[in-house]
RNA sequence: GCCCGGGUAGCUCAGUUGGUAGAGCAGCGGAUUGAAAAUCCGCGUGUCGGUGGUUCGAAUCCGCCCCCGGGCA
């Protein structure tokens, strides 16, 4: 997966520090922690959203965006800088966080990541398959096409692919039949490649917060109960307004749909309040597995819920100190 | 007190003419290469309210008891 660099390569590279954690797990204000932390050493720090939700400008209260009060004089990028009108890939954000990275570093401060998607910040590190842009009318016809016949379509067009899928993998499907049909090329090949990875290039200071899960859970609940008081259904109103296309991430951000019933009078508020409670601690279970199985084994792990960002920093605090 | 309907997995419920029980959700585990807050895969022993009985065999039939709804008094 990643590559090691070895430690002197690195004693020069920039350091990066990347927070990961599941969703109301606090990253966002451990980043902050971290971020002053540095400051009061004489290091500024940008927060840098990681989180493919959180980049959408329609979900302020429903992605949990930090607020100016939260950001506490910190300066904070990729937040909310996508209009919701458009998907926000996991290349499209890793081609602005790069961008940002470097703008960053330039003025000699430290690049704080904090999110919860794990394909983003792997896009970010390891690089992505350098598959080119679809045309948008394969894309469109891979994507109208129910499951099955998609599948069928893809045990014909890329029986390879076809083979290491799920029948009912909607998405998977969808994605190797528009990458085969407009590039005449099995995704499986274009995955042999990696392109744009910056990983080698840095100095990586991390953390992986995988705190206790009925805390987590708590807190989703919590959390999703105070969006309600906070504004999210004003924000699901405006979105709605839109009239975007249904199958748009903003859409199908946690916490749309459950609100959407609830504002056409399909649900309940208690009803509407548990679905999206639940929407959450489901998210957050998935998002546990993907970081304990699916990042380098060279992250440091937090277990803990009281996180110090002191302590779980020290080495990049420490350096900072003396450079 | 009487009548009716229920009491089966954490929750909501299925269980055909009796052959010791199964779905959805939750929960847990896993996958994850351009929609990833998406998409998908796997995991079901539970005093079938209790207790007596009929039967080779009872969640299923019968008696009694307990509990929860609703109705009549």
């Amino acid at each position: 997966m990643s590559t090691f660099e070895s430690l002197e390569q690195r004693r020069d590279a920039p350091p990066l520090a990347l927070i990961a954690g599941p969703t109301a797990s606090g990253k966002s204000d451990l980043a902050v922690r971290l971020a002053v932390a540095l400051r009061n050493r004489g290091r500024a720090a940008v927060v840098i959203n990681a989180d493919s939700a959180q980049v959408y400008a329609d979900l302020a209260v429903l992605s949990a965006r930090p607020t100016p009060g939260e950001m506490q004089g910190i300066e904070h990028r990729l937040f909310g800088t996508w209009d919701g009108a458009f998907a926000c890939s996991a290349a499209d954000w890793a081609v602005q966080a790069r961008k940002v990275i470097a703008e960053v570093q330039a003025l000699g401060a430290v690049p704080v990541l904090v999110g919860g998607t794990g394909l983003y910040l792997r896009t970010l590190l390891d690089g992505i398959a350098p598959v080119p842009a679809i045309t948008p009318e394969i894309r469109e016809a891979a994507r109208a096409l129910p499951t099955a016949e998609a599948y069928a379509a893809l045990q014909q067009e890329d029986p390879a692919r076809a083979a290491v899928l799920a029948p009912g993998d909607s998405t998977r499907i969808a994605r190797a039949l528009e990458v085969i049909r407009s590039t005449g090329r099995s995704l499986a090949e274009w995955q042999s490649e990696l392109a744009g990875g910056i990983g080698h290039a840095v100095a990586l200071h991390t953390a992986v917060l995988l705190p206790p899960r009925e805390w987590v859970y708590d807190r989703c609940n919590q959390r999703f109960a105070q969006m309600l008081t906070r504004g999210a259904l004003a924000e699901v109103e405006a979105l709605l307004a839109r009239e975007l296309a249904p199958d748009l991430p903003v859409m199908r951000a946690i916490g749309v749909p459950e609100i959407a019933a609830l504002l056409a009078g399909q649900a309940t508020h208690a009803a509407a309040e548990a679905r999206g409670a639940q929407a959450t601690r489901n998210y957050a279970k998935r998002q546990f597995t993907w970081l304990r199985n699916q990042s380098p084994n060279e992250w440091q792990r937090i277990e803990t819920k009281d996180y110090d960002a002191a302590c779980i920093f020290d080495t990049l605090l420490r350096q900072t100190g003396l450079t």
